[in-house]
DNA sequence: GATGAATGAGCATTCATTCAT
DNA sequence: AATGAATGAATGCTCATTCAT
């Protein structure tokens, strides 16, 4: 019962890609991986060298074009930004890029952010948010003005915001695949996200007024 | 050097905790756990018949509560209520209850919620988002009224809702220890989804009056 | 690409003999000796029935050679010999056969002495040995005459030269290629074993007149 | 049927001194060790972190010591020897020492010397015998003198003569445990290198006279 | 005849668990 | 009650060998 060459492959690809989702890249077994695509253990090893250059398969390239797109957006948040406009541009700009990205590779996203303790890429989801985080804190340092008023909290607050959206986004990638579904959702979260942080930071200004 | 029982009960809790936490209950080794316990590897067993049941110790009360609070608030849910002001009422009961064993037991809750992959606990965490979900669907059917548009987009809307909210409280019980810290963080995230969500829904009674 | 099939037994035989050599029976793998020999590792399965098969065609025939002539040898030494011209004759005789077959096959003659552990070539080397040793030990036996001087000690000593001499041997083959050189470096360490085993003798018989 | 603990420790090292010993470093195979020590494969590594460290803790005092030796006994050769009688002393010096070590550690000699390949260590008999080799070598220079007639066959003469010499003492130490004998054997291999060599020397003057 | 994908037993190593002390 | 040595199954990985093509 010999296959194709392409044909293993992509059944390694797929066994690896959902036990590496469902259990992580430490966790998953590559008996069970060589199992679930039916093919004995040894035989993984004439398709990619080891474990590692699994994941790599996996998630490498994903993980370049996020890493290229991250460089380029933290160059342009150096320059600073002359109007209201211009940040609103580049907020969509950010986004539609992500969005891009998620939808295009949702499930090796997943991976890359949400499993892959133990590998080279267990910092990337902390860059991430470390991104979102730094224009929530841009955000919010504008609005405290010359104050002195950001604080510690603050910092927290921007870490938490960014975290647990970077996280939604992970999630609705990681629950769906129907890209039509996941561009709604996205869109949604983004809502929320963005009215909720409008709304705090008008809080933050009440306070300020006082 | 005999010790009292009690005592290496607590060291042995301890240290599970403490590594479950940062590794969670695959990665967490028994070895490191009675090494940071103080004691012998062999003596755990003495306590806990195994590592599936040092996990019971540990998140078991935490999970026996969520799951009684659920099970009465779901029943709640059932019964249908009349006014406006009575889900207010409902609404933030549930939140300061959660709020309120999030607080508490929070290292508990992130194992519980985070940290638990491969055991009984793992489905956990999605029931928790079902639940919340649940509430969000009744609240978005009450927008669409009779008029027969609620539909499968709606639903996925509430999980997604649901499911990030969780996983943001998840997280923040997992990055911070200070109570104070993760009360200002809770507050801010229930204030971003609930503006956010309260814009949502806005959004689709716009909709539903065209 | 059709190859003829003598050509291919060649380049299997001639890649197995380099691997061999280079890295023992047991480290050697059929895959690179496939490589070296330009085909697919299936194929040397047509040829050679298994690893051990392919070694017992490259070492087979000088193993068959070499222990015809040690029995025929053996057989010579049992008959008693009378006169000293003929001990040297049948010395230079055993000599020149032996270098003979060093020369004409040193490469499978190293892999048969110093390449062949976990065969059943391993214990070749040692039946060399102890061919050698019983020829020293009917010298020495000469020497300590009937006076029953002849010992255990005596029995070691022929023992250590035989296997120096015959190890020096293998180390010349296995280090050397230009047969030039290697006929040099056999006769000098065969001057110095003559040399040396002959002052070996004149002490014994220096002792034996006390 | 628990053991002492260094009585264990005693099993692991000589069973795994009996595999290295008769396999080599890299065929010696861990569950082979364990089962010969008659523990379970896993408990070795309660004693020793591994198998390189387990060669480690059988020949590292040994290599040691020798290397010691042979540092010292280098830079001695570099101090220009001004008369024949200091040469006598340093020939006996060095063959009293390498007796010594050999006698005393003659197991681990003889895998440090002739098992090691793959290891870290598989570069120290050719040292040993470059060693060797370069006495030597200043010896058959001597012999020529500025006469230009030194040349790469003396060079593999020297090279031949140390390694057979080297590898036979390797040889003694393999195939005796008695100490007596091996001092014996030692002394008597001496003796015919050096009856044998001198032979040679002799008769490479002899040449150069013509 | 030849290929090379596939197999499966073997390797060193780790770790939850057991058990003699 | 406590120890920690011992077990054995599982891990990632290699390689001689087989077999569908």
């Amino acid at each position: 019962m010999q296959k194709l060459k392409e044909e293993v492959r992509r059944a390694i690809l797929n066994a690896a890609l959902k036990s590496f989702k469902e259990q992580g890249y430490a966790a998953a077994s590559m008996r069970k991986i060589a199992q679930d695509a039916g093919i004995a253990a040894g035989n993984i090893y004439r398709y990619y060298s080891g474990k590692e250059q699994l994941l790599d398969a996996i998630i490498g390239p994903v993980f370049e074009k996020c890493a290229a797109y991250m460089d380029e957006y933290r160059r342009m948040l150096d320059v600073p930004l002359a109007k209201e406009r211009n940040k609103k541009q580049y907020f969509d700009m950010v986004r539609d890029t992500m969005v891009g990205l998620f939808k295009l590779h949702s499930s090796e996203f997943m991976i890359l952010l949400n499993r892959s303790e133990g590998t080279r890429y267990e910092h990337v989801k902390n860059e991430l948010m470390l991104f979102v985080e730094k224009i929530l804190v841009d955000e919010f340092r504008l609005v405290r003005g010359n104050r002195e008023h950001y604080s510690g909290q603050d910092g927290a607050l921007a870490s938490m915001l960014a975290g647990t959206l970077v996280e939604g986004l992970s999630r609705i990638i990681r629950d769906h695949t129907d890209t039509v579904t996941i561009e709604m959702l996205i869109d949604r979260l983004l809502d929320v996200y963005n009215t909720g942080i409008a709304f705090v930071i008008e809080d933050m200004r009440g306070i300020e007024r006082l």
